[in-house]
DNA sequence: AGCACGCCGACT
DNA sequence: GTCGGCGTGCTC
């Protein structure tokens, strides 16, 4: 049996004579509703330089902590020496993480509105925060035997290819800035093949032969393992590690290492790599910088795109932003002040597509004046014309692309006499019929069953699916075109480990002549053989709620249209069609003629009216409760605890909180509220203040059914 | 978040 | 009588 002490002796008694004498300010994980944001104060046996990686008692429990500075901030309460605990131990060997890390995580935190000690521990190895002193050093002593073994040198640099004059004209800028310039972040504006990453390559090469370390950052990499091999290829004798959540924690850690003792020359990772430390940095590049995927959604919601630009900023490097369709918030900020822009960023261009490689010609197909099917008779997979485009290249041994966006194989399922619809029982949502495994699948909660035989409610053995997903789409497509063989890669046939690779690699080996594919299948992959892309059903993004729809789906058909004619030979005759009701949307007109600069012109004007991003600045106000009335309600007691504060500062609106759009998620319910602010400083000093008051009041909702809340800044979805 | 304490229902 | 449900509160 243990006996138990009160906590004061303890900690007295834990300290022998003369022993630990130096305070230490310590971030500990401690997530934002414990009250616990700053750091907290421990003794130590020396002084421990910030940046020191220890572990401390905390509670009951020994964490993981980072040294955050010595002496305590003015006007805070210090505690007295007698209540403090000793730390327990230093990680040896591992160099104190860097200011510059701890200046990116402050602003991250103070940012995005969470805690400092939550904000610094999320962003360290997760295998990191979990292994004692003793655990840690076995770790290194592997690390550092495997690299006494004399790295293999067997590689055979590849012969460069000679830069287009648009290449060239880009390297020369980025190698003379101006002297004059605001700031040393680029747009590298390039159409879909342009060659891009043959820029981004000389660039790292340049800033290597300086002595200095790569952060290369990427969307997904699971989905750009190409860009990963042109890396390797291009830089066989360098070290190059790769940072993202698929690596096992033991290898993520040795990577993260690797880097912050400058071991690594080049770091290729997804968003959370923006947070390596990496003492020679010499350059950051952001690939596809558009890409959703770069705003974490969850916990602290960063974007690890505009985290790169301000790392860029403090490290005085060169920050690389590449698109074909920037985001118009970058593209606002690269645009000229002449030009009604930001002129924060420089912008480089590069319009032309590398070798004879042409874009597709866009062919938007009028769904209005496509035959209606008779009654009883069942509507062709695509329209005709469509279908007969796709049938000759199948015959010509081309390949098509055919994209979707719906996985499963109809999103609903419906009873034909009493009308009921496969709901969820968590969830505001339909449950989706997933043919191959005859499932009903809710795509929010995860919620899985067998498909009934016959309807719940009534009995009928007549329940049919209504619309269409991939799997249906690839089944008609089958039928339509029996010569053909089709595939499909989406969400679900990618979950087994390695099926994504099987499958992309029978696509290149010319065993596919039709795939079918949502979103995931557009981006990255650089398929020789595909002639022809259409986009099947893409007219939702243009009337959906959300103001950032549009833009989306603009870069999303733009990059999909990208798949097609990267092989000159077949170039020519290559096509990418739009299945539409609306053929004369600006949209898709500006799609035709890959004309990305009037869309955002015409993008920019809609969100300066309408007062948003980049004209404005946003926040959203997010909680989820039992009930909605307790979602509401808190959010309802949070604008009015700040509505005066908002007057004050000015042009701040807090709109009336509503549910989200998918109401209730495994039955908690949803709701949110918008903050608009004329100015990013009056957003943060209102938000800043806010957050305070918001804990306290969260804590009295409790009790009334509050389950959480979290602030978002800068939201992608609204 | 963990992890305790604390006060009410069904079991060896 | 105890095991255990999760409500409330604290962690330098």
């Amino acid at each position: 049996m243990k006996s138990r002490q009160p906590a004061l002796s303890l900690a007295a008694d834990a300290a022998p004579e003369g022993a630990p004498q130096v305070r230490v300010r310590v971030l500990v994980e401690a997530p934002q509703h414990s009250g616990l944001t700053g750091p907290l104060d421990y003794l130590a046996p020396e002084a421990l330089p910030p940046g020191t990686v220890l572990r401390v008692p905390l509670g009951r429990r020994i964490v993981t902590g980072v040294v955050w500075d010595t002496a305590a901030a003015e006007g805070e309460p210090a505690w007295a020496d007698d209540q403090l605990k000793p730390v327990v131990e230093v990680l040896p060997d591992l160099p104190p993480l860097p200011l510059i890390w701890r200046q990116l995580v402050k602003f991250a935190a103070t940012y995005y509105q969470r805690s400092l000690g939550e904000m610094a521990m999320m962003v360290l190895p997760p295998e990191l925060r979990q292994l004692d002193a003793v655990q840690w050093g076995r770790r290194l002593k592997r690390l550092t035997k495997a690299l006494a073994k004399p790295p293999e040198d067997s590689a055979v640099p590849e012969a460069l290819p000679e830069p287009t004059p648009e290449q060239q004209a880009v390297l020369a800028a980025l190698a003379h800035p101006p002297a004059d310039a605001a700031s040393s972040t680029y747009l590298l504006w390039g159409s879909t093949g342009s060659g891009k990453t043959e820029v981004y390559l000389r660039q790292a090469d340049r800033a290597l032969q300086a002595g200095g370390q790569v952060l290369l950052m990427v969307p997904e990499i699971n989905l750009t393992p190409q860009l990963e091999a042109r890396v390797a290829a291009r830089f066989a004798g360098r070290s190059i590690v790769s940072l993202h959540s698929g690596l096992t924690p033991a290898q993520r850690l040795r990577h993260w290492m690797l880097a912050h003792l400058g071991l690594a020359d080049i770091v290729l990772g997804t968003r959370l790599a923006v947070f390596t430390p990496m003492p020679r940095l010499g350059l950051v590049v952001v690939d596809e910088e558009h890409d959703p995927s770069y705003k974490q959604q969850d916990g602290a919601r960063y974007s690890a795109r505009d985290l790169a630009v301000y790392r860029g900023q403090l490290e005085k490097v060169p920050v690389l932003l590449g698109s074909a369709t920037p985001s118009l918030e970058t593209w606002f900020n690269a645009l000229p002040q002449a030009e009604g822009g930001a002129g924060r960023y420089q912008r480089l261009t590069m319009p032309s597509r590398v070798g004879q490689g042409s874009m597709p010609r866009v062919r938007r197909l009028d769904l209005s004046r496509e035959p209606k099917p008779r009654p009883g008779q069942e509507a062709p997979p695509l329209a005709q014309a469509l279908l007969d485009a796709i049938g000759e290249r199948v015959a010509r041994g081309e390949q098509s692309l055919v994209l979707l966006n719906r996985r499963g194989y109809a999103p609903v399922l419906q009873c034909s006499d009493c009308g009921w619809k496969s709901e969820c029982p968590q969830c505001s949502a339909w449950r989706v019929f997933h043919k191959v495994d005859r499932t009903l699948r809710c795509h929010h909660c995860g919620l899985t069953d067998r498909v009934p035989r016959a309807c719940p409610h009534c009995g009928n053995l007549d329940i049919h699916p209504v619309g269409r997903g991939t799997e249906k789409l690839e089944e008609q497509l089958a039928a339509a075109l029996p010569e053909a063989r089709v595939g499909r890669i989406d969400a679900d046939v990618t979950k087994l480990k390695g099926a994504l690779e099987d499958k992309l690699a029978s696509v290149h080996a010319g065993e596919v002549d039709i795939l079918v594919g949502t979103q995931m299948v557009a981006k990255g992959h650089d398929f020789r053989r595909i002639t022809l892309v259409a986009a099947v059903n893409p007219d939702a993004a243009l009337f959906a709620s959300d103001f950032r729809a549009a833009e989306r789906q603009f870069a999303l058909l733009l990059q999909a249209a990208g798949r097609a004619g990267r092989d000159a030979s077949v170039a020519q005759g290559s096509e990418m069609w739009v299945q539409t009701w609306h053929p004369d949307h600006p949209l898709y007109s500006a799609l035709a003629r890959y004309d990305y600069e009037s869309f955002a012109k015409q993008q920019l004007k809609e969100r300066e009216s309408a007062g948003l991003p980049p004209y404005a600045h946003l926040a959203m106000l997010r909680a989820e409760g039992k009930t909605q009335e307790a979602a509401q309600g808190f959010l309802e007691d949070a604008a009015r605890l700040v509505e005066e504060l908002a007057a004050e500062l000015g042009g701040i609106l807090l709109y009336p909180p509503v549910p989200t759009a998918v109401q209730r998620v495994a039955n908690i319910e949803r709701a949110q509220m918008l903050i608009e602010a004329g100015s990013r400083p009056a957003l943060q000093r209102l938000l800043s203040r806010s957050t305070e008051r918001w804990l306290a009041l969260a804590h009295q909702h409790r009790p009334r059914g509050l389950v959480r809340w979290a602030v978002d800044v800068d939201p992608l979805a609204i």
